[in-house]
DNA sequence: CTGTTAGCGCCTTCAC
DNA sequence: GTGAAGGCGCTAACAG
């Protein structure tokens, strides 16, 4: 039925042996003996036998890019721009040479689907992983993490980092890119703190995040910096991060005694939400309520105002990851790299009022 | 080094026949014989090598969704669905039991990389495919694609649409969940012509794909109900969907003589880059131009003002799409639905100043 | 440069 | 309910 190696073999008149020769082209084979390979190839529309193949090779050309939130252009643009670095730009034949499977897997920031997305890449000796975005910072979880991407690396697999902090004491991650979430939240907060902003409220992400905690430590380094530290607490509201959530926290830190004169979002979307309750509580942004995000998605700059924010280099960072998951660019030094942030200031952000 | 099926055999004191029986569960095995192999797999910490498993049963635990454009969340929408369908709830062990692998691959929209990609879900022996978004309408990549789908669904793939129109004359797609871009966009259309609009710019998405088709098709339709057909192709302008897209063509309609009073945009994405045209032009929404999208993103209602648009409902689609892929559920008769698009109504919209 | 020979690790009849 | 044995299709040493 299902035409194997044998037959193309059988059909160009040379052994199995010769015909992998020239598929996987490891290994030097005469220009008519390839010409003639290829052409039964074509001929019988043989197509490799994935299973097999990984089998007899221990290896398979699986890449896995793990995300939290497949729906969130955050994640979708870092699995882009990673994807295509792995995938490779393609013959154009659509005849799939030997490229890679690059595959992305939404976790849903669930720590257990993460587990078992690893255990099913291993399970399918997948090339190389990428994990991509924040960290959950539970003590079991991030031992179970380390044991497991242990394993994944002695089996041969690849790991690389993107936009997550770097495991302690681990040598299973090849590299690590990291963004500079404290020293963007940081700068965004002297933004605010400059134009004369002495009350923030602060829209934060989950708790147990790596992103969420660097950026709050980050907003509240320059606020104690600029000796507005002890409300912390009542000017910190945590939730997920989306448009509601962004929606209720500023809802409640608007009704909080002592009216905020800025909020800072999470991020982009988070910020949407904040902005969607100013306006509902019949507030001018930036003129009554400044309104700040961060990541700069795409979206961002068609808010109105436009939004003030810290853009991130998701696609540069998707790529680099994506080449060092192919080891087509070496890691950095020490595997680690911290990638910077940059302020974007735009029309959400004013002077306050008074 | 790795562990294997025999190893947590001998460890069970049973035959690796009964391993896989425990494993697989599609064989009775006796209750305290499974435990003692649980216990083994556990204490040896084995992982099923896929590959192999792969290979001797002819078919993997591979699920493949296909889209156009992993960044853009219409797409990561309905995968997100799709694929919490098809992974299953997960046990919470992390430890992965029969659980698919659904994976996620960007075809960026260009045809080869959907050929390619299909090559290599057929190289996989993937147990389904469901491709999301519109479909090129080059009869050469039709007929492809149909070569290719018959041949996975041969060997056994189940084949699932979802966003995409049926395929004529096949059955290799078990099911073809469609949106109805037509009468959405007729509506929508029909909506404007009630407020009053006659002259209305059509910001259409790229050439032969057919969503851009259907939806152009249904505007259209409306327009020549009204009795305003003629002025078709001077207020009609292709381009990608993207944002600036969406700004570079409204900037073209408002240059073009005999200025329109509404922007129709191909989706909401591109509707938020027709809005800071509109804007860019010192012209105010809805009072001046009014502007509507498609799909009904999750920021559209956050567009100022909110994004007259139309929603499909992307996440049940992909929902239904991974239960389909998954034999969950029955396709529906002829193996064909469409699913209904529902008009918006929001605060970009309005009558027009005369 | 090319053919031959062994497995890779698991599933699946077939016996018991 | 369980064990034994063969083979899935390919790759990777070896020879030659």
């Amino acid at each position: 039925m299902t035409v194997t190696l044998a037959d193309v073999a059988a059909r160009a008149r040379v052994s199995p042996a010769t015909v992998s020769r020239v598929l996987n082209g490891n290994y030097p084979v005469a220009t008519s003996t390839r010409d003639r390979v290829l052409r039964a190839v074509d001929e019988l529309d043989y197509v490799l036998n994935g299973p097999a193949s990984s089998l007899a090779a221990a290896t398979s050309d699986l890449v896995g890019i793990l995300v939290n939130d497949i729906a969130d252009p955050f994640f979708g643009i870092m699995a882009g721009a990673a994807q295509s670095e792995i995938g490779g730009p393609g013959d154009g034949s659509g005849r799939a040479g030997g490229e890679k499977l690059a595959v992305v897997c939404n976790t849903g920031g669930s720590p257990e689907r993460e587990l078992t997305y690893l255990t099913l890449l291993q399970r399918q000796r997948a090339a190389a992983v990428v994990v991509t975005g924040g960290a959950l910072e539970d003590p079991d979880h991030q031992a179970a993490m380390a044991a497991k991407l242990a394993k994944l690396a002695d089996a041969g697999t690849r790991i690389v980092f993107c936009g997550r902090p770097p495991l302690p004491d681990s040598d299973a991650v090849a590299a690590s890119l990291a963004f500079d979430n404290r020293g963007g939240a940081r700068r965004l907060t002297e933004h605010l703190l400059e134009l004369g902003h002495r009350r923030i409220g602060y829209v934060a992400g989950p708790l147990e995040r790596t992103t969420t905690r660097h950026r709050l430590e980050g907003h509240r380094e320059a606020m104690r910096a600029a000796g507005l530290s002890g409300d912390e607490e009542s000017l910190t509201v945590h939730g997920p991060y989306d448009r509601s959530s962004g929606y209720d926290a500023t809802c409640e830190l608007l009704s909080r005694e002592g009216t905020v004169t800025a909020v800072l979002a999470a991020n982009d979307t988070v910020a949407l939400g904040a902005c969607a309750a100013v306006r509902d509580h019949g507030l001018r942004i930036p003129e009554d309520v400044s309104v700040a995000g961060f990541d700069d998605l795409p979206f961002s700059v068609d808010a109105v105002p436009a939004l003030t924010t810290v853009r991130l280099p998701l696609a540069e960072a998707g790529a680099r990851a994506g080449r060092l998951a192919m080891g087509k660019e070496k890691p950095p030094a020490g595997g680690i790299t911290t990638i910077e942030a940059e302020l974007m200031v735009r029309g959400s952000t004013a002077a306050p009022r008074g």
